[in-house]
DNA sequence: CCGCCTCGAGTTCT
DNA sequence: CTCGAGGCGG
């Protein structure tokens, strides 16, 4: 980005963190929205650190509730009110830990003790008392220089007038907050009275804290937590973090429950596991978790660089929304030809890990989501894996967007690209489709080449992942094919050693495993084969049916061929695979093929119907991680025990079986009043 | 013909 | 996990 760009950037950030300070629409989970929020937020002050010069006092960010600054008292801190480094991983964590061990002495940086609390979201303050009494207390502010909210301040109850101190000063420091629960009460208030809505509990408090009139802040019914005592008198040489706490509960402050000393860094990240898990129904915004080392002593070596001690870190958990800008948008070619739009990010930390595209299926999709090159988006994790784009901030566009187009011709190979007809054709074997109507076409575009690269290449993955020779991955693959080991999918089976070890980086042991990989993996039972040869709508499921109602594949391919009214009788099987199937096995080059995978070593197994097993009549679903077997092997003994695997809850569900860190599947099992399994109670049933 | 349920196919990152 | 599309019952 040049100057310019910048500078629109940051005036956009701008306008648009100011629109939804503003308000926000209900259909939107509140702490969703603050997600956003907070990633325009970060992307703008990025922006400010790197161009200084587009500072400007009277921006939204530096306001609150569109009211400026000067209406308060200013006043100067005795000490300067630290921010944290933030650190967004345990490796962050680590690093630090690292960084502080490198700076202290040998004999102390071994036995670190450290402190963990909550990190509220709400608004820092600073409360001084003389004497024992409440006196002037006053937000943060740039760190130095400070409001004076004392008369708002003295509306909170949890905010004691008096404390019992022995020295003649000290300053409370803590967070005003306002519950989840008075922002929801607060809300509705608005929402009936047509007013518009706060987007979080940290935006009210700071807003009401800053309220010239005291009635309206008393109102917000706001809360006080502390964290921190300075005392006039030096710190006590041997005190901890943790005393102070203890000290701040003795005055009669609210201090949170949840803390802990840690003896090392492991425990702290059992702790920051452990709050995470109470996060969601904590009564109040958290973004994460302060540690601090204890040792006072040792928090005065470390010291501070910045505006932030080198002593204390706060750990943020993962958004799990976030914006970022959409670079561009790649076209994928699947297996069948299918052309995918993929959208290209700048990488972003989304829930834990870094994303760098996310599919956005197809154009249809683009459309609905109204998203261009250059946008800026909403992504999370659907499933807490799988990276998707949630919305486009329109608002945030400058023009110079670029419509998504979906090519003429096949990127890769150059061959022109349609939709498909589908469904025109009701059945393959009676009349043909009315034709007063339009025919039905796909919403994806294909490849009308049928021998295109990349199709072959994807086909050459599909078949090495379905005999599952891990060996052979999309690199290796397309590396022999591009030096010419391989022209099709069935010369794998007769690649030699001498054959493999001929190219470049290819050794003796690797080779040898290779070979060794394929030539064990080359029995298959015919369900398997079936879904490996890759036919038009026959997938892993439909090939087991025909598997196992025709035993061998010569029976199918009669049947294919020429006595299709026994595979229409087939459950499951209708026009569309049956159709699929007949043109798949009366094509010469697909016969061809066969007998050459046949012939290159491929051993193809009979299948025998299987009936009156335990399962019989029960469907399964699994999710979540099991611990004593793969969800592949727990697959394969329901499958042998006649049961049925799933991939989606339904009402005709019967068991959904729930490991460790289930996902959406055991909601909806819940939702429809399906019966749920432990990992314990699917082991009885299995014997 | 419509709506529900499955299946197929494509996809991400550690 | 998601979306599209095939299969099938109402």
């Amino acid at each position: 980005m040049n100057k310019i760009e910048v500078e629109k950037r940051i005036k956009k950030l701008r306008s648009e963190i100011a629109h939804l300070r503003n308000a926000y629409h209900i259909d939107n989970a509140p702490s969703v929205t603050d997600d956003v929020y907070d990633s325009l937020t970060r992307e703008l002050k990025e922006l400010l650190k790197q161009y200084p010069e587009f500072e400007d006092l009277n921006a939204p960010e530096n306001r609150v509730g569109g009211k400026p600054l000067d209406k308060f008292m200013k006043v100067t801190h005795s000490s300067r009110m630290l921010s944290l480094n933030d650190a967004f991983s345990y490796d962050d964590l680590r690093d630090w830990e690292k960084r502080i061990k490198k700076l202290l002495p040998p004999r102390l940086g071994e036995e670190v003790e450290y402190f963990c609390e909550v990190k509220f979201d709400g608004l820092a303050v600073s409360l001084i008392y003389k004497d024992g009494k409440f006196t002037r207390g006053a937000t943060r502010g740039d760190g130095f220089i400070g409001e004076d909210v004392t008369q708002n301040l003295k509306t909170i109850k949890s905010i004691p007038l008096t404390v019992d101190a022995k020295e003649k000063s000290i300053e409370v420091r803590g967070e005003v907050l306002m519950s989840k629960k008075t922002l929801m009460t607060l809300n509705k208030k608005n929402e009936r009275e047509g007013k518009s809505l706060f987007l979080n509990t940290r935006n009210v408090a700071a807003g009401s804290i800053r309220q010239l009139d005291p009635k309206l802040a008393q109102e917000r019914r706001l809360d006080f937590y502390a964290y921190d005592l300075i005392k006039s008198l030096e710190k006590d040489e041997n005190s901890l973090h943790s005393g102070l706490h203890q000290e701040l509960k003795n005055f009669g402050f609210n201090v949170d429950k949840h803390e802990a000393i840690c003896k090392n860094l492991k425990e702290v990240i059992h702790f920051i596991e452990k709050f995470e898990k109470v996060r969601p129904d904590f009564p109040f915004g958290t973004d994460g978790v302060v540690i601090s080392v204890n040792e006072i002593k040792l928090q005065k070596v470390l010291g501070v660089v910045g505006k932030a001690p080198r002593y204390m870190v706060a750990f943020k958990y993962p958004a799990e929304r976030v914006t970022t800008i959409v670079k561009d948008v790649k076209i994928n070619v699947g297996r069948t030809g299918v052309l995918t739009p993929l959208a290209i990010f700048e990488p972003t930390l989304v829930a834990g890990s870094i994303v760098g595209k996310a599919t956005l299926h197809n154009m249809d999709q683009i459309e609905r989501l109204d998203l261009r090159i250059g946008d800026t988006v909403v992504i999370e994790k659907a499933g807490d894996v799988i990276p998707k784009v949630v919305e486009v901030l329109t608002r945030m566009r400058t023009g110079k967007e670029k419509k998504v187009k979906m090519p003429s011709v096949c990127p890769v190979c150059g061959t022109k690209v349609e939709k498909k007809n589908i469904g025109g054709k009701r059945s393959y074997l009676k009349s043909p489709k009315r034709s007063d109507l339009e025919e039905p076409v796909s919403v994806a575009y294909y490849c009308t080449n049928l021998k295109c690269q990349a199709k072959n290449e994807r086909y050459l993955e599909h078949l090495v992942s379905v005999f599952e020779i891990y060996e052979l991955g999309p690199k290796i693959l397309r590396r022999f094919k591009d030096e010419g080991l391989i022209t099709d999918a069935s010369d794998i089976f007769t690649l030699t050693k001498e054959d493999i070890a001929s190219l470049e980086r290819f050794g003796e042991k690797s080779s040898e495993n290779i070979v060794a990989e394929v030539k064990n993996k080359r029995k298959i039972n015919l369900g398997k084969f079936l879904w490996a040869l890759g036919i038009l709508h026959v997938g892993e499921e439909t090939a087991r049916d025909l598997a196992v109602h025709f035993g061998t594949l010569k029976k199918l391919m009669f049947s294919a061929r020429q006595d299709l009214a026994e595979i229409e009788s087939i459950e499951n099987i209708g026009p569309a695979v049956l159709q699929s199937l007949h043109i798949f096995f009366t094509d010469t080059g697909n016969l061809n093929f066969i007998e050459k995978l046949k012939k290159n070593g491929v051993i193809v197994e009979k299948m025998k119907k299987k009936k009156g097993g335990k399962f019989a009549d029960l469907q399964f679903v699994l999710t979540g991680t099991l611990a004593t077997m793969s969800r592949e092997i727990a697959k394969e003994r329901i499958l042998s025990l006649s049961g049925k695997v799933s991939g989606s809850v339904s009402k005709n569900t019967s068991y959904v079986v729930a490991g460790v860190e289930a996902g959406s599947k055991l909601i909806t099992a819940q939702k429809l009043g399906v019966k749920v399994l432990s990992e314990q109670e699917f082991q009885n049933m299995l014997g």
